[in-house]
DNA sequence: ATGTCCTAACTATTAGGA
């Protein structure tokens, strides 16, 4: 069972890339972010040919996820209670593997916050609360969460590194509030496997910032233990951030994990 | 140079991204 998070930065401009992805990587279950496309045309059919079904949760213009699905699920949620002012970022589903496990598969796009004097700095950590309360609310044992968390976890996941320290995403009230999933039970699952590899999943557009490696690891699966044990591999698809002929890559890369599931 | 790139939007400039 491989499983996927990707910010793809607009859906509709990305889909003829998102479609050499999926070919290649085969992947089971994706969650998209920062679709930046309205419910009414999302291309459901477009990815009923390659095999998903599709579960949407969009708006106009900005944010909006996704999750795609070969197997079986349904919808458990949509949004997050008292945050949808602040855009569409998360939907939840359950879904049924060939072989039977049956698990909960939640895709968030979090709040950027902007600069630390911005107001969307305040918000961004009263989103993560409610994202937290959200989680305790519907504690499951198999439970995956993914998605562009916009939070440097250590300082081995930035470019900057040390000198990144108390910058936005860099800070340690962001940084806690990763924490709070670790201490519910929940592990990083590209960390967990790799404990000292630096590997990043976003870089920035302008300036050649890819080439000089100058990027964070922002894009995590999280999981619960029996899902951390049935892992075999974690993998941060780099080559999928690169330019595809004339086709233009999301700034972020995918994420993906093979499980025994 | 509050630079650079990319997307979506009342198609031209602006907002948002991280």
């Amino acid at each position: 069972m491989r499983l996927a998070t990707w910010n793809v930065n607009g859906l509709r401009a990305r889909l003829d890339y998102i479609d050499l992805w999926l070919q290649d990587r085969q992947p089971d279950i994706v969650g998209l972010q920062e679709l930046k496309t309205p419910d009414d045309v999302f291309p459901h059919e477009h990815f009923e040919a390659l095999g998903y079904q599709a579960l949407v949760h969009g708006q106009k213009s900005w944010n909006g996820v996704a999750i795609l699905a070969k197997h079986p699920m349904t919808l458990k949620q949509q949004g997050l209670q008292d945050q949808e002012d602040f855009g569409a970022r998360l939907i939840t589903a359950e879904v049924t593997t060939p072989k039977g496990t049956v698990f909960d598969f939640t895709t968030v796009y979090c709040p950027n916050g902007k600069t630390l004097e911005h107001a969307d700095f305040g918000r961004k950590l009263e989103w993560y609360k409610s994202l937290n309360a959200y989680w305790q609310q519907n504690a499951v044992a198999k439970h995956l969460i993914c998605g562009d968390f916009n939070i440097v976890p250590e300082a081995i996941d930035g470019w900057r590194g040390e000198q990144g320290e108390g910058t936005i995403f860099y800070t340690k009230e962001e940084r806690q509030h990763l924490q709070d999933f670790v201490d519910l039970g929940l592990t990083d699952l590209f960390r967990n496997r790799y404990p000292d590899r630096q590997e990043f999943s976003w870089w920035d557009y302008r300036g050649g910032a890819f080439h000089r490696k100058h990027g964070l690891r922002i894009d995590f699966l999280l999981a619960t233990q029996p899902l951390v044990d049935a892992t075999t591999e974690v993998i941060i698809d780099r080559d999928y951030r690169r330019k595809i002929e004339d086709l233009t890559a999301s700034d972020h890369a995918p994420v993906f994990a093979d499980l025994n599931i």
